[in-house]
DNA sequence: CACGCAATTAACAATAAAGTTAAATAGGCT
DNA sequence: AGCCTATTTAACTTTATTGTTAATTGCGTG
């Protein structure tokens, strides 16, 4: 899979989100990160996993632990992929689009487009 | 599952964040959009149905076309929960934690954190 | 060196994703 | 009506994802 595909898969996971922002308020073990989850160890184990493939977090051992910190920068490209997207939410493109569908006259019906 | 894990799962394959750079240019029908990929008509019509549950796409019928354009709104909420990660990449806080990390003098091994 | 803690890996189950081909649905044209 | 075109749905296969519990690995302490 593209760098791309894996950030936006790992984000598409609220767990994988909420452990995320516990990252973004500093480091944490992993025990750390799983305590507030409802789920298992391993199962905690495995997003961090899927974080890692999308570069999202980075461990460093340290003896027994593996502490876990934010790498924010691979959401820089996340941001730019959306970012070619925004005049569309900021309401020019969209309203125009909307405008000329409502004032464009009736087209007739034809069999090819 | 959250609209937003539907957004950033809906943008997880190049696939559909191809449909999306082509629905970018304006509207088109599910056949045209089918044209530059290797995979079938059926294939289209799930990613499509997959995009459309991202609210990302809009259909409208036209005689036997469907006429798909881009619904960017969504994005937004994508781009602002991302945002949010931005200091981060913007070497604030990353270089901050780096800074620390290698000035800091080591610490003696400890049984808890 | 045995015990305990932190975390991962193994093995397994359930569910979801993504693709295929074939059949169904729907609208326009002759 | 019957055919052609556009698209979806059905049925099925393959591969990922997400979770579980049990076993394994690594490290520090008494």
């Amino acid at each position: 899979m593209d760098a791309l595909s894996d950030v936006f898969s790992a984000l598409a996971d609220p767990t994988r989100r909420a452990i995320l922002a516990r990252l973004a308020k500093g480091e944490a073990t992993v025990g750390e990160l799983a305590e507030p989850f409802a789920i298992s160890l391993p199962a905690v184990s495995r997003h961090l996993h899927v974080l890692k493939r999308a570069r999202l977090v980075e461990q460093r051992v340290d003896a027994q632990w593996r502490r876990c910190r934010l790498s924010a920068e691979p959401l820089r490209n996340a941001s730019d992929w959306i970012g070619t997207y925004r005049r569309f939410w900021e309401g020019r493109l969209d309203r125009i689009a909307e405008y000329l569908e409502k004032t464009e006259p009736k087209r007739k019906k034809r069999s090819r487009p």
